[in-house]
RNA sequence: GGUGCCAUAGCUCAGUUGGUAGAGCAACGGACUGAAAAUCCGUGUGUCCCUGGUUCGAUUCCAGGUGGCACCA
C-alpha cells in the first residue's frame, strides 16, 4: 500500500486544529504536530494547544512533548519526525501533518542539508561582537571566510551572517559548502493543504483569540517562564509582550494590543510563504467534505 | 431653530500664499535550509465630504448643501 502524508497548514487563527481533527478521523489516523511553539510542554495557552478533549479524540505527537529548555531547532525536527512516520506508516497509510511553521514542514517535506548543530559559545561571541562592532564586522569576517555565500545572502540580515560564520568558524568549511539545495526525497508522497480566508475575517478570529487567551490566563503562563525570557523558544508572540509589560516597558493594554498586531502578522507572513508553494492546494476552513474528497481523489 | 468650529489615507492628524498631498499608527507585498511564532527587506494604499461659482487651473478662495462637535435658544 502506498504512503502519504497529508500536510494542511494555513495561517495561525485560521482553524487548522478542528478541520485537522475532523480529516483524521475520517481517515482513522493520526496527527503529527508541525508547530514550532505547541511542541513545548511549559506553554500552552499562548500557543493554542489542542485542547484536552481534541487530544482525546485524535492522538498528536509533537504536542508538548519537548522542554523550552531543549534549544530545539528545525533539523532535530526533521530527523524525529521522520523516525516517527517511519512508524506511523507501519500501521496506517496517512498520516496527517497539521500546523504552521513552515520551515518544519520544509524540513519534512524537502530536508534539510546536513550541517553541525551551532556551538553556543561561538554563536554567543559573535552576537557580542555584532553589538560592539557592528553588522558590518561581520560582513567583513563572512566575505573572506565563505565569499559565495556573501554573494547570495541577505546582508542586513543579522541572524543569516551570525550563522554562516558560526558553521564556517567552527567546521573551518564554508558554510555554503553545506548547502546542497536539492530536495531530499522521501518514501511517502505529499499531498499539502492550506486554509484560509478573507483577510478582516481572520484578523477577526485573531484578536478574538488573544482575547480568549488573555481570559484564559496568559498572563500568568508567560508569568511563569518569565525567568528564563532569554530562552529562544520564548522568543515568541503571545510571550515577549508580557516581558516586556512586566519589564515595565509598555502597558498591560499594550502588551495585548501588540499580541494581536504581532499575531496578524504572523499570519500574513506564514501566507506569503505558502503562496509560493505552487503544489500546496487551498481551501477555507468549512470546506472539510471538500477536503476530504480532495485527498481521496489524490490518492486513486 | 440660531451662531461658531470642523470635514484630507483604515485611524489620529499635518499641509498646500491656488499648480491634485504627507507623518505616526494600522495595513499590504516579498525573502527565507539548525533561532523560523525567529530574522530581514520593500510599499502610501487617497472622489482632499457633495454641488455649483471665480480661475488657464480649486483639495486650497467664495456660495449653497450634507454630516459631526460646541455654545446659544
Amino acid at each position: 500500500m502506498p504512503k502519504t502524508l497529508v500536510v494542511l497548514t494555513g495561517p495561525t487563527g485560521i482553524g487548522k486544529t478542528s478541520v485537522g481533527i475532523k480529516i483524521a478521523q475520517h481517515f482513522n489516523t493520526e496527527i503529527v504536530s508541525s508547530d514550532s511553539r505547541q511542541i513545548y510542554k511549559e506553554l500552552s495557552i499562548g500557543t493554542a494547544v489542542p485542547s484536552k478533549e481534541e487530544l482525546r479524540t485524535v492522538l498528536h505527537h509533537f504536542i508538548q512533548s519537548h522542554s523550552i529548555t531543549e534549544n530545539y531547532n528545525a533539523s532535530r525536527y526533521e530527523t524525529e519526525a521522520l523516525n516517527l512516520l517511519e512508524d506511523l506508516f507501519k500501521k496506517k497509510d496517512i498520516i496527517l501533518m497539521v500546523g504552521g511553521s513552515m520551515l518544519y514542514i520544509d524540513a519534512i517535506c524537502k530536508g534539510i542539508d546536513i550541517m553541525p548543530d551551532a556551538d553556543q559559545e561561538i554563536r554567543a561571541s559573535l552576537k557580542k561582537e555584532l553589538e560592539t562592532n557592528g553588522l558590518e564586522s561581520l560582513r567583513l569576517q563572512l566575505k573572506t571566510l565563505d565569499p559565495e555565500y556573501y554573494k547570495s545572502v541577505d546582508l542586513k540580515n543579522p541572524n543569516r551572517i551570525i550563522h554562516a560564520l558560526e558553521i564556517s568558524i567552527q567546521t573551518g568549511k564554508p558554510y555554503s559548502s553545506f548547502r546542497s539545495n536539492k530536495a531530499k526525497s522521501r518514501p511517502f508522497s505529499i499531498i499539502k493543504i492550506a486554509l484560509n480566508c478573507n483577510r478582516e475575517i481572520l484578523h477577526n478570529r485573531i484578536n478574538q483569540r488573544v482575547e480568549k487567551m488573555v481570559e484564559a490566563g496568559l498572563e500568568a503562563e508567560a508569568r511563569s517562564v518569565y525567568t528564563q525570557k532569554h530562552l529562544n523558544a520564548l522568543n515568541t508572540v503571545g510571550y515577549r509582550e508580557w516581558f516586556a509589560h512586566f519589564d515595565g516597558e509598555i502597558t498591560r493594554e499594550k502588551a495585548i494590543e501588540l499580541i494581536k498586531r504581532n499575531s496578524r502578522r504572523y499570519a500574513r507572513k506564514q501566507i506569503t510563504w505558502v503562496r509560493k508553494d505552487e503544489t500546496v492546494k487551498w481551501f477555507s476552513p468549512d470546506q472539510v467534505k471538500e477536503i476530504i474528497e480532495y485527498i481521496e481523489a489524490q490518492i486513486k
